[in-house]
DNA sequence: CGGCATCCTGTTTGATACTG
DNA sequence: CAGTATCAAACAGGATGCCG
């Protein structure tokens, strides 16, 4: 599957699972720093049963602040996974909805989030197993 | 990557897919905040074929410091996905391999890449899209 | 209500130099 | 070869105040 970097003059390539990637453009890395974000996979997973407004989602994710949650937004619907859609009612109302983009995201991310949850178990024995040899 | 343990709040929780989660310990974000650090999921990829040493790591991904390489493999190896092996050779040499566990996290990840592959280009299109219109 | 601008902090990362 | 140590830069993120 993969193997070897190849570091042709001046062009560095990465070749993960058999398929050469370029280290400026690399679309794992790309989505990856994205999906791996404090906040943003956390974004899509509380959207996925419908659009959301800013309000509600500050109440969704209680610890984010003001300043991330706007961020968060405006990047993930930078890269297209949600639309924001100003109502012009009196206070305006915005309301974030997932794009096709954003709901197949989905699938992969649900997939992740149940191995977490399988796994989370054995990630917290090995890691109090490393803290207790290392340590005395 | 290094999460000193912060327990602030009381019990908070929040709601995924219907089921609830503690915030203080939430499977999701730990193993999120891990795949989603800038090398570790490339780390576990890059192992994905086999066993590798320090060295044969730092060439394989070339833009990686001796010093992430060293922290985030202690990481991993922390956090139970891979095993370090110290060969007493002269120069001594060090493998790294992946656990069971971390070959299990492969599966999810490579459902990751692949539609990181998958939908790039709409991304890439989204984000030109999102910078032209806001523009002038 | 839904932001944005500013300031300020701790954390993450990279460069560099040194060791067994 | 496979690290450790140290320093400085970069960045993420929180707090606060202002605005349409």
């Amino acid at each position: 599957m993969n193997r070897m970097t190849q570091r042709t003059e001046g062009e560095r390539v990465i070749i993960i699972d058999g398929v050469a990637m370029s280290m400026d453009n690399c679309p794992v890395r790309d989505v990856l720093d994205h999906i791996g974000g404090k906040w943003n996979s956390l974004m899509i997973l509380a959207l996925a049963d419908g659009p959301m407004r800013f309000s509600q989602l500050r109440r969704f994710i209680p610890d984010i602040s003001q300043r991330m949650l706007t961020q968060t937004l405006r990047d993930l619907q930078r890269d297209g996974y949600l639309i924001r859609t100003v109502y012009p009612t009196q206070p305006p109302s915005v309301e974030y909805a997932l794009t096709e983009l954003g709901q197949s995201l989905l699938v992969p991310l649900r997939t992740l989030v149940q191995w977490s949850q399988d796994n989370h178990p054995a990630i917290r024995r090995a890691r109090s197993a490393f803290d207790g040899q290392g340590r005395d």
